[in-house]
DNA sequence: ACAAAAGTGTTACACGTACACCCATGA
DNA sequence: TCATGGGTGTACGTGTAACACTTTTGT
């Protein structure tokens, strides 16, 4: 980066723009769970105005002095108690009513993961934190729901293009696992076997040597994906479609 | 939407955050153009500080009482002339000290279009507006290099998964144009014949009774693409490579 | 007739699709 | 031994990759 003069026009100039300066930043966090059955999402409830009572994203106003990928790190955690986990951005709205206390422009980050992990308190103006099936997801605050459509639209898009859902899923999983997860987030069902061969052929699959315990039936194999070939795969695009 | 009371509490509420609202939000617009031979970028010479003669992608401020999607219109139009197009948004970029003047928040939109058909007029700050080839770009002003490369991978992401170029093409073109294009954008070669296949499968392409005239050689027949189509193909996804 | 680029055809091979069948376990 | 889901194999059609060939124009 190159480093510039900063003269004191700098400072007129600020002056003359001061009433460009009077947005507000806020970072909304679409976190979505999975927990072996259902597609969820991570929500919380309003403990303050305006829409108390209401269910929303967890997000907050970003502060002067932070970055927005620290602050959607920092709200999620501030809202739910999840650590820092790797949020990706996906989308920016900035509707001139969007909010009520002023003109605030969203920035809206998503992330997947093993729902199972991780338990939600809520804190800060939170009053609620949990988990909710995505079909059973009523009326929300401000934008939220235009929001947490974009993100499934994102999702949808994402699963198809990358080998996502490793995030969804525990560490060690079985092929029976992923399929079905694919299928919840399409909504559609695929051929058995013809899952599994494509899924083994992008070499992100790494068999172990341990099976299922504890089911009436055979036991299903587990397995652990490949960090390094899942960047090969991301690097040079994919489709998957069955 | 729902319509949500306003009360003096919210004024109170307003106050205590004040300090919260003091950023400013800008739009970029980065806009791709093909001339037949080479991509391009349309770029403009800042006529003011900060960064006064540095090359810049057109963008500014944008004001309190006008929606972010708007904004990228006007603010394309203001700076280079450029009608109302589509602009697509790409990315946020909100790092604490990317712009010298004050904490601002840069929303990235992006779009392509067929370059002969308009020719870019500075005005407003732009002392220069003007196409230049991608890699004919050196030092630029603010993170405009790291807002120009995100855009460029956005390029390359989107011309494998949708029947795109066609909006940097004429209404009428031929193959050997399309496959050129595709070529320049992807920086790799691909076997005519090949290529004629795949995109003549996708049935995007309407053949006209046309050929080209004027060449020292056998004529082109020109097509059109088909926007039905076209849809359908976006809805889907698709990868294209070969 | 020649150069140049348009446009077509052929072949081998890889991959997707649909479907049938066998395997290991607990009850 | 039966039910249940795990796991494998095959046969067919479609799509891709590489390459050679024919066609139509201007000069």
């Amino acid at each position: 980066m190159t480093q510039v003069q900063i003269s004191s026009d700098l400072q007129a100039e600020r002056k003359r723009l001061d009433s460009f300066f009077q947005f507000g930043i806020s970072v909304d966090c679409v976190v979505f769970g999975y927990d072996g059955q259902n597609l969820q999402v991570l929500l919380v409830e309003r403990g303050v105005e305006p829409y108390a009572g209401f269910e929303a994203i967890p997000g907050d106003l970003v502060t002067l002095n932070e970055d927005i990928t620290q602050a959607s790190k920092r709200v999620l955690h501030d809202l739910t108690g999840l650590p820092d986990i790797y949020l990706e951005q996906i989308n920016t709205f900035g509707a001139v009513h969007r909010h009520p206390i002023g003109r605030v422009v969203t920035v809206v980050y998503y992330a997947l993961l093993d729902k199972n992990l991780y338990n939600p308190h809520p804190s800060s103006w939170a009053s609620e934190a949990y988990w909710k099936n995505l079909d059973a997801i009523g009326e929300m605050a401000f934008d939220h729901r235009q929001i947490l459509e974009a993100a499934m639209a994102h999702l949808h898009h994402k699963v198809q293009h990358q080998p996502i859902g490793f995030e969804l899923l525990p560490e060690e999983f079985t092929l029976a696992q992923l399929q079905h997860l694919y299928e919840t987030i399409l909504n559609t069902a695929f051929d058995k076997g013809n899952f599994r061969k494509k899924m083994l052929s992008m070499n992100v699959l790494i068999p172990l040597d341990k099976t299922q315990k504890e089911v009436r039936h055979r036991p299903a194999r587990l397995f652990r994906f490949d960090p390094k070939r899942y960047e090969q795969l991301v690097q040079k695009g994919f489709l998957f479609e069955l």
